[in-house]
DNA sequence: CGCCACGGCGCC
DNA sequence: AAAGGGCGCCGTGGCG
């Protein structure tokens, strides 16, 4: 029976108190103060590797990394669990901290999740390391109280072995996340500068719009008789108007479409505005230090378990700039991701017969157009995008009748989760992760069908999104499974090798040139696993598409 | 002045 | 008849 031990650090200095837990989170004797927890941590890591059981990874991992503790293999992130074992009990919307998991299992007020705040309405300094626990309760008495608790609600569920996989991986996520924040991924300043002097011209001083913006904003005006700010859609619609050009908005795709010779200059315009204001000079002296881009990862960010971060953008980085992702000499980035993921999860879903064949190891969508679309890969993609994200007008309609008839199972699934939406319901992917319930407004807009409130589109949108969900959240399950697994994997290869960049479904590892080949093993390796322990005997192929460059913007 | 909603666009 | 999911971040423009 895997060891667990509970894990509370002081609230100053570098000591701790540890406590060893059966699997069911019994104490096995009264807890054990170390003046120097990190070491203490380490030695036990070494000697047995528990499932450290704590608060919250961000907080107590990072504190332990601080002062020098080794890389943990395993944790119970008690804040993560707790959210993940509310939406189970479709408790929405509970806070979720150990003080507030603890204040319910003790009949108490729960405390918010928001900081605190003192008397006087401001927030209060330095309560984050009691996680909203009342000054009189034992922090070590409460954490141990509600893992045992959570342990027996995870028994509880109807799948008991899925969720406590998805706890297992959220919180082997949640150390993945520090480790990541902390390595960064490689950045190099001066590749980044020169793709920007090449782009928008020399950097200017103090912080002042680039000279080629600036021309391009008055060819812009010549272009249309008229000073303008393009920045602002609002008057560059009018201006275009005026111009004898009529716009429903100043999306990029509607201007590709008109033939005026503004259109042009503001699509030029806006890719650099963009460019600079997002990912410019600014962002980079506010984000890279020492050669690393350092983001803020945010576990269990989004609610289909998709992550998060927090500052820096680190999940929308352009393609363009991947360029200054360079390894360090002697170094490699293996870059791996998995190709058309949330198809290949409808298939896994579903079991259907005709889309599990499809999802073999080749091209999902071209095997889709071979069966069933005389070949016509575009028309395949269209069709399975649009059952994914409910579209079901336009040019969707006719290759959605065509998937509803060929592919019925795949349809039924997603309809299905689209019903349960549109009535209020909840749905749950693979591993457990639930839905949100809409909210109460929600449900008395939508709720009776034939009074003055019905609000069909309300209906319709929540709809695709419990639709969309089903989808996502098991697509992020088998990215987080993958991950954890990679993660272990990489383990016996040494410190060389580090994970540095996770989105979605791609994953970026640096490593020692020489170790490239092993870690591209371990990939495929992880691959495998998260198919079998997420989905079982599928037939459904999950191919991972691994590069070994020396530049991020050369994986393609 | 800060706060917020919105349009728009980057990524998946 | 039409009806495309999830984020974070920028600048604008309206508000108090």
């Amino acid at each position: 029976m895997t060891q667990r031990t509970a894990v509370v650090p002081d609230p100053v200095g570098s000591g701790g108190r540890l406590l060893s837990l059966t699997e069911d989170g019994t104490p096995a004797g009264p807890p054990q103060a170390y003046a120097d927890l990190a070491a203490e941590v380490s030695r036990r890591e070494r000697e047995s590797a528990p499932r450290w059981v704590w608060a919250a990874t961000d907080e107590a991992y990072a504190w332990l990394l601080d002062r020098g503790a080794q890389r943990l293999a395993r944790c119970h992130d008690v804040k993560l669990v707790e959210s993940l074992l509310l939406g189970q009990e479709g408790r929405h919307r509970r806070p979720r901290s150990l003080g507030a998991a603890w204040a319910r299992l003790e009949g108490r007020p729960e405390p918010e999740d928001s900081p605190e705040h003192g008397a006087d309405g401001q927030p209060v300094l330095f309560a984050a390391d009691r996680h909203h626990l009342p000054p009189a309760a034992d922090p070590m008495a409460a954490l141990v109280a509600v893992h045992a608790g959570q342990q027996e609600r995870i028994a509880a569920g109807e799948h008991p072995d899925r969720m406590r996989l998805l706890c297992a991986a959220e919180s082997a996520g949640a150390l993945a996340a520090v480790e990541m924040g902390r390595d960064g991924l490689p950045w190099r300043a001066d590749v980044h500068d020169r793709l920007l002097t090449s782009l928008l011209g020399p950097r200017p001083a103090g912080g002042a719009r680039p000279m080629l913006l600036g021309e391009l904003a008055l060819g812009l005006q010549e272009a249309l008789g008229r000073p303008v700010n393009p920045d602002s859609p609002a008057q560059m619609l009018s201006a275009f108007a005026r111009a004898g050009v009529r716009l429903s908005s100043t999306r990029s795709h509607e201007l590709r479409r008109v033939d005026h010779p503004a259109a042009a200059l503001f699509l030029r315009y806006k890719e650099l505005s963009r460019i600079h204001a997002a990912h410019g000079w600014a962002w980079r002296e506010a984000w890279v230090r020492d050669g690393r881009f350092r983001p803020e990862y945010v576990v269990g960010g989004v609610v289909s378990g998709r992550w998060a971060t927090r500052g820096g953008g680190a999940l929308q980085i352009p393609r363009l700039l991947r360029a200054a992702v360079v390894a360090d000499p002697g170094h490699r980035l293996v870059v791996a991701d998995a190709g058309q993921l949330e198809p290949r999860v409808l298939a896994a879903l579903s079991g259907d017969a005709g889309l599990t064949r499809a999802a073999g190891d080749g091209d999902l969508y071209a095997a889709l157009a071979q069966d069933a679309f005389a070949g016509d890969r575009a028309r395949a993609k269209v069709g399975l995008l649009a059952a994914m994200y409910g579209q079901t007008g336009g040019e969707a309609a006719a290759p959605l009748a065509v998937l509803r008839s060929r592919f019925p199972a795949a349809l039924a699934l997603v309809e299905a989760a689209a019903r349960t939406g549109e009535a209020g319901g909840i749905v749950r992917s693979r591993l457990g992760r639930t839905s949100p319930a809409p909210s109460a407004e929600w449900l008395r807009d939508a709720g009776d069908d034939d009074g003055p409130g019905t609000d069909r589109r309300a209906a319709r949108s929540w709809g695709r999104f419990t639709r969309n969900f089903v989808i996502q959240a098991t697509a992020a399950e088998w990215a987080l499974a993958m991950l954890a697994a990679l993660r272990r994997e990489l383990t016996p290869l040494g410190p060389g090798p580090r994970l540095v960049f996770f989105q979605h479904d791609e994953v970026v590892v640096h490593t020692p040139a020489e170790l490239a080949p092993a870690v591209s093993s371990a990939v495929t390796a992880a691959g495998d696993e998260a198919r079998r322990l997420i989905f079982g005997p599928t037939r459904v192929v999950f191919p991972l598409h691994t590069h070994v460059v020396e530049c991020y913007a050369d994986a393609k």
